[in-house]
RNA sequence: GCCGCGGUGGCGAAAUGGUAUACGCGCAGGACUUAAAAUCCUGUGGUAAUUAAAUACCGUGAGAGUUCGAGUCUCUCCCGCGGCACCA
């Protein structure tokens, strides 16, 4: 029995404790009372088909114990937890293992959250959310109908990634270097009609916020470059013979007398204009057609494999340099982009790459307008010579000898005031796609009326009341590449009435993109309950005003107080959900203003910032492959944590992934170390264990050299938490366990607790370090204070008690949970040393360190000159430094008061 | 190609420009045990040398620089990982 105890036994603890903590409410705050709201979101899952594995764990984790940590200091904590369930990612799942994905959703979700609960997070369960809920997609299909109507959603026809295996549209993420992710097969561009979002029009607001953001640096960066901001001018040039002008886009204005040929892409209206024109000859009209026709099935897989070898076809115009009246010939070719400035370009060989490459394929002359920093002058003949970089105009009239961006500034004003250009400024962002022909998703809420549409507008959206817009139940879901979704075929789907006329009208059979979905899902999590299907049943009248969510909670709870994930999905996902909240913002759903002062995180953000972000403060989290790759079931090394579990407990595997590395870093996970891990809680265990039974309770004495451990262990845990430095911050508990648990010292006191021979161990050295760990370890920290606390009645301080007023959790049994208890404090006063460590250097090498108890130093400041004099002959009084300056002259001596000392010598 | 992040013992990793390798894993030796497991103790970058200790030199991917002093700052490379990519 007594060896039993002593054992720690996760499977006796871990999931009673889940189950009262749930039952209590502990992890449930008041959404509508909390007085210091922080809302620590993490990127919800979609229910993959390996279930949760060690790197959702590993994520989650990190955020939970961030959660624990700011809970403990008093904050009123929401971490809500959900499933990306709708959406590709399920469907695709789905059909490759022959269930539907309805079926498939409830299987996931209910594999999901028992992991979930396994894990030991403090989440708000009663506010959890999955995305193929009606009550959820019902307000996913409500902002589409907002985008219509604020006419930020809009139709378009353009090429999409089409795999003809599948049969199927494919999302851009699915198309692995060309092929499609499933079947590898080459994807082919197909021209369909689909929906999208206007976010180009956010492009300069969603651009400017980004340095006010307190952001992990590189999705910033992430984000800077996917809207990819350039200014540049559109220069028209007229092409000989025609009543034609072809724009063309650059960013550099400067080398333009160095231009000597015009190429404009296959989707280029030149192209059709060329087409049409009666003199064009038979022969290349046949030449400039095939090419076209070929150049836009091309698939992107085949370009790349044809390298970048350039192919094109000459028109047989020129277009004329106003500049120099160079007359540059007009080629077709596929390496100029639709979709990219004005599908045209001017080309300048000397000074770009592509340029110089097409040049040379079609033996175009080459002028040298720049001369770089290496002052070749020489004509531009081999493809190293290609001058991109910095350098001084020649050869360009009136910017010969300028520096190339003065010269750019130059030549835009000379283009704009001759009227031969006009300055734009271009987005590599693009609107973003919403449609899929596919089931499993949020169907697009509209309806097309031909009648109306004869009168000019067809398109109208399902009046809000009407919203939402079930997802059918179909047996034949599975996509067919007809171009139209599995819902077209649904005729009691498809057929219904036109919101204008009354008349006869067909649904839109598309569903929304999966981002969608998860663009908006923080602000639904605190206000679940609101506005739900079950209460428009009883009240329809309020329906036509509501919101989503609940304005008063959404005015405590939001913006999110700290948002983390993972740095892989950032730009797309983050860049969306800012657009969408942006909206939002602007079409005044939001009222912040009684917010001005509490801005719910400790981190206070620039005021500048306003309302307008969702996330201010966003950090991306590392990583964990396995044997040096991504998780994944075709690669099969996913390492589920289920057998983990199993085995050690949940806590052993939390305070195990965390102690791995750094938390932004992730890392490769090898379970050589896990059982280290359990032997370190262990350790703790029997430790605590041992103090319930001390041989004498007069031994709850102080000592003052572990007070002063512990009150330093406190600080830095403190510091490392607060930076979600988990790796440090465990390592800086195990020294303070070491301590604890050091036998070597000796006993200064006969009286000692329990095992822990020679050191007299207070109650509060061992609450101070269940405090410490609570976070990392939920349920034996929990297990073993609530043990503690009904041993040894210990009064809270009065601090503790007025932290508690503000809590507005349920209490357990007779005593809180440690999960509720304030944060330890230290005490500065134990910080103060009373010996100083100065390190001995000899020209930069360390020869002696010595320690100076400061009483000797006669309490002067420790930069003084009277302690530095002390200091050096200390220091030189040392046998070793004596030895190291035996004949020697001392240069030089450098002193850091209360570190150092430096003799220079030769 | 461009952007970002890394490179430190056998391994995961620490280190406000100031004692490099904290903490942990692994390994080796020891204690306890009839034995094993568990636990505890000791050692553990390299080289040289020694009965032992003290010690000296070398050492953070390579090379240069700044500095009294560089894992840390600057420059030039090499390697690995992630993202973007014919973006004009």
């Amino acid at each position: 029995m007594q060896v039993d105890e002593k054992k720690l036994n996760p499977q006796d603890f871990e999931s009673k404790w889940q189950k009262i903590w749930e039952e209590r409410r502990i992890y449930q705050p008041d959404l509508s009372n909390a007085k210091k709201p922080y809302y620590n979101l993490m990127m919800f899952p979609y229910p993959s088909a390996e279930g949760l594995h060690v790197g959702n764990m590993y994520a989650f984790t990190g955020v939970d114990i961030h959660g624990r940590f700011k809970r403990m200091q008093g904050y009123d904590v929401f971490e809500p937890i959900g499933l990306d369930g709708f959406g590709i990612h399920s469907e695709n799942y789905a059909i490759k293992i022959g269930k539907h994905p309805k079926e498939q959703a409830k299987i996931s979700e209910k594999n999901f959250y028992r992991q979930l609960k396994a894990i030991g997070n403090g989440f708000a369960w009663e506010n959890r959310l999955e995305t193929y809920d009606p009550d959820y997609y019902r307000w996913t299909q409500w902002i589409f109908v907002r985008m219509f109507k604020a006419g930020l959603a809009y139709r378009k026809k353009s090429p999409v990634n089409f795999c003809p295996s599948c049969k199927t549209v494919l999302s851009d993420e699915q198309v692995i270097d060309g092929a499609c992710e499933r079947c590898k097969s080459v994807v082919e561009k197909r021209d369909m009609e689909q929906w999208y979002f206007r976010i180009t029009k956010y492009a300069d607001k969603l651009l400017k916020n980004i340095k006010k953001l307190e952001w992990t640096n590189k999705v910033k960066i992430g984000q800077r470059n996917w809207i990819g901001k350039k200014t540049g001018i559109n220069i028209r040039y007229q092409v000989s013979g025609v009543r034609y002008q072809i724009e063309c886009f650059t960013t550099r204005p400067d080398t333009n007398f160095g231009a000597t040929f015009v190429v404009v892409g296959p989707e280029n209206p030149f192209v059709s204009y060329l087409l049409s024109l009666p003199k064009l000859p038979e022969s290349l009209k046949q030449l400039i057609s095939a090419y076209v026709a070929k150049a836009k099935k091309t698939s992107e897989a085949d370009r790349i494999t044809a390298g970048h070898k350039k192919t094109g076809v000459f028109t047989g115009f020129y277009a004329v340099n106003q500049l120099n009246g160079y007359k540059m010939p007009i080629y077709i070719s596929d390496f100029v982009l639709g979709n990219v400035g004005t599908g045209a370009v001017v080309g300048v060989p000397g000074h770009d790459l592509r340029d110089f490459e097409f040049a040379k394929e079609f033996d175009i002359p080459i002028i040298r307008v720049v001369v770089g920093k290496d002052g070749d002058k020489s004509p531009i003949t081999r493809p190293e010579q290609v001058q991109e970089e910095e350098g001084t105009m020649i050869n360009s009239e009136f910017l010969n000898g300028l520096d190339i961006h003065l010269a750019t500034v130059k030549m835009m004003d000379h283009l704009a005031e001759k009227g031969w250009g006009k300055r734009v400024v271009e987005y590599k962002l693009r609107d973003w796609c919403i449609s899929r022909q596919r089931y499993w998703g949020a169907p697009i809420p509209m309806i097309f009326c031909s009648t109306c549409a004869e009168k000019g507008v067809g398109w109208f959206p399902v009046p809000e009341d009407q919203l939402p817009v079930q997802l059918p139940d179909l047996d034949d879901w599975k996509p067919e590449g007809t171009g139209k979704g599995p819902l077209a075929k649904i005729e009691s789907f498809v057929k219904t009435k036109c919101p204008q006329c009354g008349g006869k009208a067909v649904r839109e059979t598309d569903v929304c993109d999966t981002f969608l979905d998860s663009s908006w899902y923080f602000l639904r999590y605190p206000s679940v309950k609101t506005n739900t299907i079950q209460d428009r049943k009883a009240n329809p009248i309020l329906d036509r005003k509501q919101l989503p969510w609940d304005p008063q909670i959404t005015r405590k709870w939001l913006p999110v107080t700290q948002y983390i994930g993972g740095a892989e999905h950032t730009v797309l996902h983050l860049l969306y959900s800012r657009f969408i909240w942006m909206c939002f913002y602007d079409w005044g759903l939001f009222d912040f203003s009684a917010k001005s002062k509490h801005l719910g995180g400790p981190a206070t953000m620039p005021r500048a910032l306003g309302w307008e972000e969702p996330f201010r403060r966003f950090y991306a989290h590392g990583l964990i492959i396995a044997e040096g790759a991504k998780m994944s079931k075709s690669r099969g090394n996913v390492v589920i944590p289920d057998e983990y579990i199993r085995k050690y407990g949940a806590d052993t595997l939390r305070t195990y992934l965390m102690f791995l590395g750094p938390f932004d870093m992730g890392g490769d996970f090898k379970d050589t170390g896990i059982a280290g891990m359990y032997r370190f809680l262990s350790r703790v265990w029997r430790l605590v264990i041992d103090s319930l039974s001390p041989r004498s309770p007069k031994s709850l004495k102080e000592n003052d050299k572990l007070e002063k451990i512990m009150h330093h262990t406190i600080k830095v845990v403190t510091e490392d938490l607060e930076k979600l430095r988990y790796n440090t911050a465990i390592a800086h508990i195990m020294e303070y366990v070491n301590q604890i648990t050091d036998n070597r010292e000796p006993s200064f006191a006969p009286t000692c607790v329990g095992a822990t021979a020679g050191k007299q161990i207070t109650i509060n050295n061992i609450r101070t370090l269940l405090l410490l760990l609570a976070p990392f370890a939920p349920h034996m920290t929990e297990e073993l204070w609530q043990k503690l606390s009904s041993k040894y009645q210990v009064e809270s301080s009065k601090d503790e008690k007025l932290n508690n007023k503000h809590a507005t959790y349920y209490l357990l049994h007779t005593t809180e949970s440690i999960h509720l208890h304030p944060w330890p404090k230290y005490d500065p006063k134990y910080l103060v040393e009373d010996e100083v460590t100065i390190v001995v250097q000899i020209n930069g090498k360390t020869r002696e360190v010595i320690k100076i108890a400061l009483k000797h130093l006669g309490g002067s400041r420790m930069d003084s000159p009277e302690v530095e004099e002390s200091v050096v002959t200390i220091a030189k009084n040392s046998e070793k430094v004596k030895k190291h300056l035996e004949g020697k002259t001392v240069r030089k001596v450098i002193f850091v008061p209360g570190k150092l000392i430096n003799f220079v010598v030769i």
